[in-house]
DNA sequence: CGCGAGCTTGATGCCGATCAATGCATGTGG
DNA sequence: CCACATGCATTGATCGGCATCAAGCTCGCG
């Protein structure tokens, strides 16, 4: 894919399953996403040891499971997840979908353990990085340290906006969020602003939006009929970007 | 209202704006709930430069605004406090209530901005930390930088749970998770686990709640005589935490 | 004492859940 | 290639939980 050069990579190469691709954070694609700006060539250097072995997760594969010793955060490389925690009474719930560029594990942390699971929606790739090393790299370069405390304080702040959806909006409203939410990351990664493929069952989205299947069903034909959406299974276009706006804006409920 | 023995009080009155008493960490009687265990000496002695400035905030009072620019973690060494977020709508609504041990400010480190409004339900007093000073000490004491990220780690674990329960729980269970939350986190302090003294009001257990203050009305009358708690306004007496527990598992919704 | 903020309780209505039937794509085996 | 199964999505009919509206109540406080 962007496969380069392979100086020093043929060490690694033998013990990753196989992937003649560096693994360099340095060089990585995604680099910007994952990494602070700004960084020293000797910065660099360190940042590169973090990563210690790429992955591959299968559709519909876990990647960790709640309750799992915790022991790396893994950096979605390609692909898409979802991950979800277990009520007391058995049922799951979505709690995120994280696309390339985004962290899973950051949960586990606190108590060593992962707190939900990660399971891959598509065909995916991670990069592991175990945390002790994390933690080496972050005492030894303070941007390193800044942004891993950033990317831990958005990760609240995410979550916080997600309350308020659950907490105070009307179906619509959040099925309009979180297509907003979609494509604002989508656009971030620089892809189409207005053509959503999702990776979900409309039942994974109920569930991340506290909804059943129907409603959210109901409300992409909804947003259809008024020539908000055209949508077709898992395609959608985005026709009125503004209309979606609007509907956050409900008083109701 | 508790006005207990005035030994230091008299001091700490008087004070108040220009410190005499030592802002020192190293021998807060919170200490434990802030600070990681087995500090060395010479930890303690960068940890007691975290703290510069205590401040007092009168019932109602504004800490910090959404939007604030960001400089300062704040610990609550007393009182009682909420965090709100103001939706595209104007709405406000609860995030979470903090009591004496725990953090305020967390969700601002990412965007260097206060992502809330932080509002004492009582008077109170603040620890400030600067930021700064915080980066600063977490590079030096390794064990303090695998703290921080704890803490912020548990946040995130906490706004998930949160995030469960208002997508998956009836009214009921969730007034009974609230009260649960509460006893646990007295019970952390020492304090008695079976009568609650709410600080705040059913409109903004509600509104963290996701439900109207009148839904927790119900929810409180319902308990008491169902004999699971005596309420006579804002005191609680749990009588049936069993009975409370129960209530989660409650399948429907 | 009387005011007002906060709380309780009842009556009604609506949004979204639930139940149920059908449609539509993909895949599998005969 | 068709028959059939399976998983997911759509759509309709009905139901129930919580919001809403409304009226009194309690208590602290000037």
């Amino acid at each position: 894919m962007l496969g380069r050069g392979a100086r020093a990579n043929d060490v690694v190469e033998s013990v990753m399953k196989k992937y003649p691709i560096p693994l360099a954070c340095s060089n990585c694609a995604l680099r910007d996403l994952f990494l602070p700006v700004g960084l020293s060539r000797g910065d660099m250097d360190e940042i590169d040891q973090l990563v210690t072995t790429r992955r591959s997760v299968k559709r519909g594969e876990v990647l960790f499971h709640a309750g799992d010793p915790f022991a790396s955060l893994f950096a979605v490389r390609s692909g898409f997840f979802k991950t979800q925690v277990t009520a007391p009474d058995g049922r799951d719930q979505v709690t995120g979908f994280q696309m390339a560029g985004e962290l899973l594990g950051l949960d586990g942390i606190g108590q060593q353990q992962h707190h939900c699971d990660a399971i891959a929606l598509e065909d995916s790739q991670v990069c592991e990085i175990p945390y002790v090393r994390l933690d080496e790299v972050s005492r030894k370069v303070a941007v390193m340290q800044q942004h891993l405390h950033k990317i831990l304080s958005r990760e609240i702040v995410r979550d916080q906006n997600v309350m308020m959806m659950l907490g105070s909006m009307r179906a619509e409203a959040r099925v309009a969020a979180f297509l907003l939410n979609l494509i604002q990351r989508l656009q971030a990664r620089g892809l189409s602003a207005s053509t959503i493929l999702l990776h979900m069952t409309r039942e994974e989205i109920g569930s991340y939006l506290g909804l059943k299947l129907e409603t959210i069903s109901r409300a992409f034909s909804r947003f259809h009929q008024e020539g908000l959406l055209k949508v077709k299974q898992r395609d959608i276009q985005v026709l009125d970007e503004a209309g979606l706006h609007r509907l956050l804006n409900e008083k109701p409920c």
